[in-house]
DNA sequence: AGAGGGATCCCA
DNA sequence: GGGATCCCTCTC
């Protein structure tokens, strides 16, 4: 859920990544830096870094405070205030399920950047979880994009869901 | 399939 | 201070 000025815009997470404590793959694995700060924090909070230099990404906290563990949301599929994300993705012809499709495209949709890092998701009015109930069956595979500790399974997606990213042979 | 993009971090 | 790297996207 996301709050961009009054107006609320949901999307409902399709995909994910998981990066654990001493994992070669994530920003923590080399400790606590300026920028990875947040991952160190409490749980379920925002952790929201830049790369590529045009890409903003999303990731939640997990494990307690002082533990360097997050998940990356790498995709939803909208729900509502689809045509305020088609704004704020700055194209006119996307698709909507393409609009939060991979996680520099998710932030652009729902207006994520550096001001939301660190933010804490149970609590700040403009950015938050919640549970829709629905339960779709999840798949996983290996993790997108990464060169070390590359073999792992744990990206996780709703299985068959249009807005999951990445090659279609990963998502089958 | 290939280039672009800029911050970050490590090692001098 | 330099250069490799990077949890990507778009256009060809």
């Amino acid at each position: 859920m996301r709050v961009i000025d009054g107006e609320t815009l949901i999307g409902r997470i399709v995909e994910t990544e998981a990066y654990l404590p001493d994992d070669p793959a994530s920003h923590a694995f080399r400790g606590m830096t300026a920028r990875n700060r947040a991952m160190f924090g409490p749980p379920l909070h925002a952790y929201v870094y830049f790369i590529y230099g045009t890409n903003w990404c999303l990731n939640v906290t997990a494990e307690q405070d002082g533990i360097g563990a997050a998940a990356l949301v790498r995709a939803c599929e909208p729900v509502r205030g689809i045509e305020t994300m088609r704004a704020l993705r700055g194209r006119a012809g996307v698709r909507d399920r393409d609009l939060a499709r991979g996680p520099g495209n998710l932030c652009r949709a729902l207006g994520i950047g550096p001001a939301c890092d660190g933010a804490d998701l149970e609590t700040a009015p403009d950015l938050w979880l919640a549970d829709d109930g629905i339960r779709p069956a999840v798949g996983s595979s290996i993790r997108i994009g990464l060169t070390r500790a590359a073999d792992m399974p744990l990206r996780f997606y709703a299985v068959g869901n249009s807005s999951v990213s990445g090659p279609r042979a990963l998502s089958p």
